[in-house]
Order: structure tokens, then sequence, then C-alpha cells
DNA sequence: TTTTGTGAACGTGTTCACAGCG
DNA sequence: CGCTGTGAACACGTTCACAAAA
């Protein structure tokens, strides 16, 4: 199988998203076309994307949209649930709580900790917050979210890893070592703040996205 | 001028984060090897990213750390500080407004803006929350953040337009469109989930990140 | 005729490798 | 000799363009 690239995975969280909601409107067939729509994707791109996993259309009609969005839906691997620990109860980490969406996409948060005993022990979105040093295997969680400050982070990622993380999504602004096998995404907020600064100051040297078809 | 990729200005950022350290620690030459160090960054990568703007080191001996932090800051556009507007006071509004980061790295949250009566007049950190539709040019913002629902926002990306935004960096799950001129970023965790997920369940198809040097 | 699926062409970002300079 | 700066080579993601199928 071809290797898949970060940025086709991306897209077909998108397709999915738009899947659902054309499924919701009880439209019974997509073109590649209409599932491009919008911000630098084209048709060809779309088809590229879903010709690496199989053939899921029909030539001259398009796509069935409930049978795309199933199928996204096994690629992507959202037929199961998967069990979230998230480390720090801070503002990040109790707003990833308070977000119901998770949940509807199969991601269930099944632990919080933190360190600060102000929090231990306090409920959180339902659950008991517990002292970082209370991790481990026993939660029998896959994935790991990272929302404490930058010192902690690397530690907590370790602690993760040992208690049998293998996703991990870091929230605080450094860049993490995790064993192979671990997968990493990092959301840095700075970042993007700093992008978007040079953006405003320099517009001439800012590639702008590539227009749609 | 060439123009500069996204990925470029990402490395920027993480550049002058580890010259901002390495100048805490005192150390006055660095080395294009060392300011690599860590997640799939070449020497190479990085002298080329810097060889965009100018020739800042020196042969045989590397950059001076205070010097090319602060060529870096002047090219990210951070000697000025950045006036932010917020758009929506849930969770995530909270969390950046509560977060000192951002404006140690010159963002100031100048206004908040909410449509929910229970938050509108509410104090949230040091600013008092103001209905949606005070939204205005007279705040004189240059970037709005946007952390609504997503039914909201697109109608609150027009309305940050139209109040004179040049930048915005949008939260909710959804494409925006804006127009030619207004930088847009987003983040979107439910991507991210998706991402990992993806991972987890096709270990195999998943491009690793490249390896350091 | 419409729209998919895909090899080939293209463009862009990354890495190589070495000349140039300290 | 050490390390930068950079053209050239390379790798990879995107787009083109068309044969195939409905």
């Amino acid at each position: 199988m071809t290797r898949i690239s970060e940025s086709t995975v991306r897209r077909l969280s998108h397709y999915y998203r738009v899947l659902e909601e054309v499924a919701a409107e009880g439209k019974r067939m997509i073109s590649s076309h209409l599932l491009a729509e919008r911000e630098g994707i084209t048709s060809a791109q779309v088809r590229k994307d879903l010709s690496y996993f199989g053939s899921f259309g029909r030539r001259g009609l398009g796509y069935n949209v409930e049978h795309l969005r199933d199928e996204i839906r096994a690629i992507l691997g959202l037929e199961r649930r998967w069990r979230v620990a998230v480390v720090g109860a801070g503002h990040i980490g109790s707003a990833l709580l308070a977000y119901r969406g998770f949940s509807e996409q199969g991601f269930d948060v099944v632990a919080v900790y933190d360190t600060d005993p102000e929090r231990v022990g306090r409920d959180q979105g339902g659950l008991t917050v517990r002292h970082a040093s209370q991790l481990s295997a026993k939660d029998g969680f896959e994935i790991g979210v990272i929302a404490t400050p930058v010192r902690a982070a690397q530690d907590v990622a370790d602690a993760l890893v040992a208690a049998g993380a293998r996703g991990i999504l870091n929230f605080a602004p450094r860049k993490l070592r995790v064993p192979a096998g671990v997968a990493l995404r990092t959301v840095d907020m700075t970042m993007e703040f700093e992008s978007l600064s040079f953006a405003l100051t320099q517009p001439r040297a800012t590639r702008r996205r590539r227009a749609r078809e």
C-alpha cells in the first residue's frame, strides 16, 4: 500500500464531515466535484485521495453518500470508540472535557489527571481529577492528551507512553520526543498566532492558499 | 523575494523559541545543527529557511544567538504588539483569555464578544463580555479569534472582516471563506483526533515523521 | 454524456554536497 | 579546519488529461 500523507488524512476528515451533513440532508449521490467544494481542494484531489483506499465511486454517477461515509469512517478507524486520558485540568483540559463533540465522534475521556492539590479530587466533567502520579496502564486508554504547562510536557509524554498510550495529542508549545510506534500530533496555538503575525507583516511573502477549481 | 512556505514560517517560530531559551542560558553562538535538533529538521533545512531572509551566520562560527533571535522576531512581526478580539466566551475562549503566554509574545486581547445573554456583561479575564452585534472597527483589532459553535462561525468571520480584521484564527471545525488579503488559520481539534485514530488504526499506512539527521 | 480512476507531467519543498569564507 | 550559504538533485504531493465505464 502506498504510504498516506498527513494532508490526505486531514482531507478524509473533511470529506467525512461533508458526507455526514449531506447524508443528513437525504442526498443519495455526490460527485467528487461537490465533495471538493471549498478551500483549495480540486475534484482530482478527492478522487486521488480516495483511490489510495479503493474504488468507491461509479463512473458517470459519483459516489453513494452513505456508502462512502461508511468507508471513510472505517478508514479513519471511527467504527470503534477510543479511550482518552487528559493530563492537565486547567483551562484547555477543562475545555476539552466540556466539549461534547468528541464523544459524538467516538472519543471518550476516561480519566483526568493533574498535580495541583487544588484540583486533585475535584470533579471535572463527571470525572474525578486524579494525581498524575496515579497514571497507569490500568486505565486502559489508547490516546493521551497533554494540556499541562510546557515544563511538564515531556515528563507527561513519557508517563503516558509508559502507561500504554499509542497516540498523543500535545497542546504544550514544545516539540516532544516519543518512541517509534507512538503517534504524536501537536497543536501549538502560539505558532498559529505567530504565523498570522508573519502573514500580516509580510503579505507579499505569504503564499496564498491554492484557488478552488 | 521568494514566496515563503507555511512550513518555513512554522519552523521560524520554532527557531525563535529555541533561541529565546538558549539566550536565557547565556550562550553566545549556536550552529544550524544545534538549532535543528529534534523532530525532523535538518541543519540544511535551518540554513535554507534562514537564507530566504538574509545571511545571518558566520562561516565556521555559527549564528550569534541574540542577533538571530532579533532578526527572527522582526521577520515574524513580533517587534510590535497585536490587538486581538475573541468571539465566543465559552470554554475555548476563556482558556485563551486566561493563558498569559500570548500577551508575553505580544498578543493583547482587547475585546471579547458573545451572544449568550448569560455571558454578555460578565467579566472575562479583565474584560467585559460584549454582545457580538457590537463588533465594530472602533475596537481597532487586527486579529480575530473565532471560538464559537460551528453554526455561527462563518457569520462571525464575515463580521470580523467587516470590522477590519486582517487575520483570523478559527477554532470551529469548518472551513471558512474569507476575502483575499485576510489571513486565515484553522485549528481543528476534531481533525487531530481523527488523524490519531487513523494512525492507530493503520500504522503501516502512516508516514512517519522524517528522522533527525 | 457524465464522472470516475489513474499514469504522467508538473511544481514545490527538502536534502545533498560542496564552494566560499572565517 | 568548521560551518554557512546555495545551486543542483531529489522526493513527494498536486494537477492534468484521458481512457474506461455507467
